[in-house]
DNA sequence: GATGAATGAGATTTCATTCAT
DNA sequence: GATGAATGAAATCTCATTCAT
């Protein structure tokens, strides 16, 4: 398995100081989703997105040093969104029955995809690993635990034995569908439908008899 | 949804008639494959390609008309292949009860995805929509088909009701964890080990009912 | 021989009256020498040289018009402090013999260039004619001057009949093996043997006979 | 110390097969010559370089990676011819007196540096370290070298032990005297005067007796 | 047909300088 | 005065594509 360059760093440059800058990188950012959304990874360039912000292009270089981390920097942004939101919602499920939070998950989630599905489309798609932001796999990780432990108050309605690898598995098909409904071009579902089947997968599969 | 350029016509500028054109096509694919895998797509080049397919620039565009046709010649030939095993899976499949049936066409597409998994990431992750080939959306809907026929059979087993929308998603489900397993960075799994859980979801998936 | 620009104006932008705007402008100097060694002059930014001398670029400006200017005023404090250790040198040498004048004078500028050896081959290999302040010629006239007024005192030990010449190309040999010694990464001498060849050179220069 | 980048590499992105090619590379070096005497090192870009050779920038890169490995690629051009008319020179010096040999040596470095005194200013004067080429020491080693057997041979006739030691220091007193004639805007002496003053440095170097 | 040198628009990036705060 | 964010012209460099040989 051949190894590509390492990860873009995501600090930036410079850190922003005053109001000014803080508003300025708030730009930058805004701008490249727009610009991603518009044109996709490959046919966005620093020029487009420092047009789009108003800014000039020197000004995008004193914060990003260079593309790749421009578009780490809002890889991030989006990862710790979505992880804000699967926290809320792992949260709210306490003292409620698996079923129920399955659904609520699962509709967090989708409603965290809804507000933006091009931007997510394309930063879930296109955007190359090397684009990944440094400690995007400990979130992931940490995603992971929130809710294998969430399974495990239910373990005895669960079919599955090993709950980590449950856990990953749910995250996989809540991920998967939601790309299928808001994200691929491929035949588009919608969303109310999609919410509904994929609560059943995900308790079809954590209910599943191992045989049968 | 903002419209992007239209698609790539795949068509070859000139159809290999001869032998030698077949295998140049071959050997330029071939090589695109390996360029894509080791360098990414945005960083990949047809003078890259060229000369790792031991040819002219010049000859390249003889045989593709611009970069995008190559890229989408190659997920055409992919989408192919994987038709292929799905088409095969799915014959095997007739006659066989609904479990034997799920867990050899997940095997199938698996064992397809192990062969080259690092292209697949690529073709299937970086590449932009603008490279898709021309029939790639009947593709996808043929096998969609040929899924919800496999379904259709085993009707009484299923609790979804809606075939169709029951094919798409059990698509979608293999998919993604076959991503999860060969092809993201995020934690692996085995192949074993998948192709068990990927067939528990499936299965707890079709034959979940629809409350509770 | 095509013109280029016009010389760099080395007049600080004030005149720096007060205590803490010397202090500033001393600062500013000794930061550029250290990124001048450190970066080489190509690769010298004022933004570097502002907060190396833990002043905003804002400041830099303040004192100096541009660029230019800065590397010019560092030249000319260089080539003041040389010119004074050679006046002293000179000074020192009244009254005594050729050849210990000849040492004297050797050890001297040897000794100025022992100082900050880096610095030296920056400014005197690396930096542009642009970037040469505006006294700089008519301080190598007064030098040469004083050499000159040296060797008119020994000229009976002399071979040399223009002795203007001679003062020059004693200058220049000086000047030569300096720059072997301490700056030019080909071949160091150490200081020591290095003192000898020279004050040999130039003793020899002076003596040898004009045809022989 | 402080170690700044390494070298330029400057072998060459791509061997130039064809005819073509061979006047392309060419044309781009003698471009770079003019540029860099008109405009000097600092103010030298790819582009004027380009437009002057007539060609386009993309060009100049299929060859030159960078603007350092060009003007490496000069240097060592430069390099050459000087180590061919030192080695010429020496080689015509075989059999005659050391005063004979050492004034043919100066004439044909001086020689050389008339040429185009204007490119070797630049080359010897602003380009920094970095752009030394690879082979650079090498070189220069080996004409200490030589130096070294023509002095040796006249061993007697000199006043210096340590050969080695003297062939340094003769390269360097010729180095920096046509530095004084030729290239550096401090009066210049006329190519004439020079020589003369050259041959009677040397040789007094040479002869001058360790003490008195 | 094949070749690969050449193209040049356009992308990325730098940095001297300005100016609002 | 000082600050440092912002500027943008200009530099470096890339790469899809063409075309003379």
């Amino acid at each position: 398995m051949p190894r590509r360059r390492p990860m873009a760093a995501v600090a930036l440059r410079k850190f922003p100081r005053q109001e000014r800058s803080r508003a300025t990188v708030d730009a930058i950012l805004e701008a490249a989703a727009r610009v991603l959304v518009r044109r996709g990874y490959a046919r966005t360039t620093t020029n487009h997105v420092a047009e789009r912000a108003g800014i000039s292009v020197g000004s995008l270089y004193q914060y990003f040093p260079n593309k790749e981390s421009l578009v780490a920097a809002l890889h991030e942004r989006h990862a710790r969104d979505l992880a804000g939101v699967m926290d809320e919602a792992l949260e709210a499920a306490r003292g409620r029955s698996l079923e129920s939070s399955v659904r609520a998950l699962v509709a967090a989630v989708l409603r965290a995809h809804l507000v933006d599905p091009e931007l997510h489309r394309v930063l879930e798609g296109e955007v190359p690993d090397l684009d990944r932001f440094d400690g995007a796999d400990a979130m992931d990780r940490a995603i992971a635990l929130n809710v294998r432990s969430l399974l495990s108050v239910h373990r005895e309605e669960i079919a599955r034995r090993d709950l980590t690898l449950a856990a990953t598995v749910v995250i996989r098909i809540v991920d998967a569908l939601i790309h299928a409904a808001v994200i691929d071009p491929r035949g588009r579902l919608p969303a109310r439908e999609l919410e509904r089947e994929l609560a059943l997968a995900v308790l079809g599969y954590l209910r599943a008899p191992a045989r049968g």
